[in-house]
DNA sequence: CGCCTACTTGAGCGGCATCAATGGGTGTGG
DNA sequence: CCACACCCATTGATGCCGCTCAAGTAGGCG
């Protein structure tokens, strides 16, 4: 529909290999030797970055190369029958994008950068034969899949039963843990989404958010300033996410018996 | 438990070749040659069936090899933190289990036949190597495993923010689909599990799906007796999964204005 | 300055979980 | 063969959580 002209900028030096990549833990060379290393560089392609509200790619468009996303943020929806957005996931430096898209070669959803973002592009053809050069990519690769299908079905089996106030403690918690693994503070962040946005991730009203958000400050786990958060009490959310529904606090269940 | 006598027999002639199972369109094999075949065979294990109730594996155990399930069904569940069941998934035959493992060596979840079933066991480590050896293998792998991201977040958004009604209708549908791909009827079979277990999965209570079962019967797009099904009207299913959410309704919205 | 979107806060209601009790199906033991 | 236990399915009553509607505030941008 719209997207601004994307004026052709081919001439930009992104040459940045992917050894001095500070992500290569997080994203494919782990445990690639030098001349391995050099081979995906080979493929790679990188363009300059986009900005907030520029598309990677948009649901049934036809699938060429998967995406390493190397900074900034990107945000992965299809659209429901209704016509309404929904959120597939978030999707931040040193993780991958568009491997739903292997089997069908169509993408079934659409990926747009929340802020500026740059993504290495790794073209899947070139990928493929490269990871039956290299046992060690070839093993990473199915890894990283293998864990995207972990965490989507342990992502599945929170939502289907657990309480709002679970499960945005439950996201809290993981967006904590990703961004330590990036070496950055597990306790206060930055959010590159709107809070209606993670309220359409987890399946709760943009009314229910807000509520939440101060609910969890008021009592002292969480301090809240627009997109920038702190969490105060990992313990106290930990508790939040796990224990304590409805059906197992010790006292007070219910009026009778 | 129960089940009759399945007296040790070891010596069972199970070396059907992949060449020859009918299920080589669904699962691995399929674009192989005849030599890729039998190499594929070499690493394969068959043992002798499993009766409903055994595992295939357990949540913690290590992870040696992914099972691909030959006839009958298996339920894969987890526990949660506060000791109860929770499913995260039913695989029918040409479909495979224990992909979730690869990333970490480790079974996140537990896998149980619910019935007399039959699997193909495929050592990773040989599988792996194999992939190397035969592009198509990898490729099907990965394909496979895209495919399982795929389902699972379409599962994911399904759960978020769908009533009741919308969730049974859509996992009707999908058994549905599954059971045609194999070349069953669409319309006609019978659930391997329990309703509750369906309400597991999908985050129901039995009781709510009880009373689905009888208003989805009174509408007449279903028969059920007991575990036999019989969808007597699939678009009206694919109706009450998709559109007719109480947002949208046309008429008969709430009762004022 | 006006428009749009995001966020907040309050009021009301409905969907679905929960509790409780019953009935059927099946395996088990007398 | 029947009695019993156990699990699963059903049906009704009740109440809470979170969606919906409505209105107001705040912030970003042409």
């Amino acid at each position: 529909m719209n997207n601004s002209g994307q004026h052709s900028q081919q001439f930009t030096s992104l040459r940045q290999s992917c050894a001095a990549c500070g992500l290569s833990e997080l994203c494919l060379p782990v445990s690639l030797d030098e001349v391995d290393t050099r081979k995906l560089d080979a493929i790679v392609e990188r363009h300059k970055p986009l900005r907030g509200g520029e598309h990677i790619y948009r649901a049934d468009d036809w699938f060429r190369a998967v995406y390493a996303v190397r900074s900034g943020s990107v945000k992965t929806y299809t659209l429901t029958d209704r016509g309404e957005e929904q959120i597939t996931g978030f999707h931040f430096p040193g993780e991958l994008v568009g491997l739903d898209a292997i089997n069908s070669w169509v993408h079934p959803c659409s990926a747009v950068a929340l802020e500026t973002t740059s993504v290495c592009v790794l073209p899947y053809v070139q990928l493929e034969s490269l990871a039956a050069d290299i046992p060690g990519l070839q093993r990473k690769l199915m890894q990283l899949m293998s864990r995207e299908i972990f965490s989507d079905q342990e992502m599945l089996f929170s939502m289907a039963r657990r309480s709002a106030e679970e499960r945005l403690a439950m996201l809290l918690l993981n967006f904590s843990g990703r961004f330590q693994r990036r070496g950055l503070s597990a306790t206060r962040f930055r959010l590159p989404m709107a809070r209606t946005e993670l309220g359409n991730y987890i399946g709760l009203a943009p009314e229910t958010m807000s509520r939440l958000f101060r609910r969890f400050s008021e009592q002292g786990c969480l301090k809240a300033e627009g997109r920038e958060l702190q969490l105060l009490d990992l313990d106290r959310l930990a508790d939040l996410a796990g224990r304590e529904c409805p059906a197992c606090a010790p006292e007070d269940r219910r009026g009778g018996n």
